[in-house]
RNA sequence: GGCACGGUAGCCAAGUGGCAAGGCGAGAGUCUGCAAAACUCUUAUACGCCGGUUCGAUUCCGGCCCGUGCCU
């Protein structure tokens, strides 16, 4: 028997301050859909101003799903979201709706389009054991444990790369197969049915540049410091290393000025910008879209392959 | 005006009588359960100026210029 086919999944992704909110609530009226985000920091409850998240009127004309999921002192992982993310998707196309899903966490939209495998996740003790051994003993005894063991993944793993090693100790010691293994298993978006379009957004480098300084005075405006003042001590090591956050805290402990502070939000709000860019520039199935946000909407209606509202 | 300290790359900063650390920034990348993270590569003929000592000075000496602090 055939399903009848579902509307095709609509991705939009690119850099922080390139518009991509706007642009999908247009797309989302125009196409009859709902909005999901795929942002690692929008999940956390109350990190509101600082993560740019949309505002009420902006969800009240378009329903928003994957925003606020947990206190910001919780900890969530790339797993549980797409989790929570097929569970968004189904329902919305459960309705005939389509799913217009927005966001700049490179990892979060590839473990959704490309999947994630079935290993599991992680063990906090075998983790601080490594870590330990990591610290007294020294990297290099990890890492050629590694290559011992996995000699596969050791080889793309560079020997600094603290993380990887230990995650890929990890599994290896939880599983007794190597993470390569389990990542055969991986099942992909198009595999499970879903059809789908990504679309990013384009901006020169110096434009997607200040429009980021810009965004960073008006979150200043809002209320940005006085937001990070009444969640300093509430949040867990992922939340509190979120930009615009993190930098006040040394402003709070008396060992930076505002204007500083301004300065370093900018600065690393660019640099995380230039790291999303570099991400999304090698997946070749995006769409690159320019030019007025009419244009783009236009453009991603048309290639969504469904008539307007 | 006097005294003290300082002047090293776009910025911060260590250091030595004989290849001048590092960090930030900038550029290019990697990425499978912390990802706004982590990691990699690339990048600068940088020692305030003028003399002196020396085989050799960024380093020692003298003068000058500039900055900072203190004193009058």
């Amino acid at each position: 028997m055939k399903e009848t086919p579902k509307n095709p999944i609509l991705f939009i992704v690119g850099p922080t301050g390139a518009g991509k909110s706007k642009l999908a609530i247009r797309v989302a009226r125009r196409l009859r859909g709902e909005i999901i985000s795929m942002d690692s920091m929008q999940i956390y409850r109350g990190m509101d101003i600082g993560t740019d998240k949309p505002s009420r009127w902006a969800r009240w004309r378009v329903p928003h799903h994957l925003f606020d999921l947990v206190r910001p002192d919780q900890e969530f992982s790339v797993y549980e979201y797409r989790n929570r993310f097929f569970e968004a998707a189904e329902k919305i196309l459960g309705k005939g709706k389509t799913v217009v899903a927005v966001g700049g966490t490179g990892l979060y939209v590839k473990a959704v389009v490309d999947g994630l495998s079935p290993h599991p996740g992680k063990d906090e003790g075998i983790r601080n054991r490594l870590e330990k051994i990591a610290a007294e003993e020294g990297l290099n005894l990890l890492y050629a444990r590694l290559q011992k063991a996995d000699p596969g993944v050791a080889k793309r793993l560079h020997p600094n790369d603290k993380k990887r090693i230990i995650r890929a100790l990890e599994v290896l010691e939880l599983t007794g197969k190597s993470l390569a293994e389990w990542e055969r298993k991986t099942i992909p978006l198009e595999a499970m049915g879903y059809g789908y379009r990504l679309f990013g957004i384009r901006t020169g480098r110096l434009a997607l540049y200040k429009a980021i300084d810009r965004r960073v005075d008006c979150m200043f405006r809002k209320g940005m410091v006085k937001e990070a003042f009444r969640l300093r001590d509430k949040l867990s090591a992922t939340a509190a290393q979120a930009i615009g956050y993190r930098e006040l805290w040394g402003y709070f402990e008396g060992k930076a000025n505002l204007v500083e502070v301004r300065e370093k939000i900018k600065q690393h709000t660019r640099n995380f910008a230039k790291k999303q860019l570099i991400w999304f520039k090698r997946d070749s199935r995006i769409v690159w879209l320019s030019g007025t946000e009419k244009e783009m909407t236009d453009r991603i209606v048309r290639m969504a392959g469904l008539p307007g509202k």
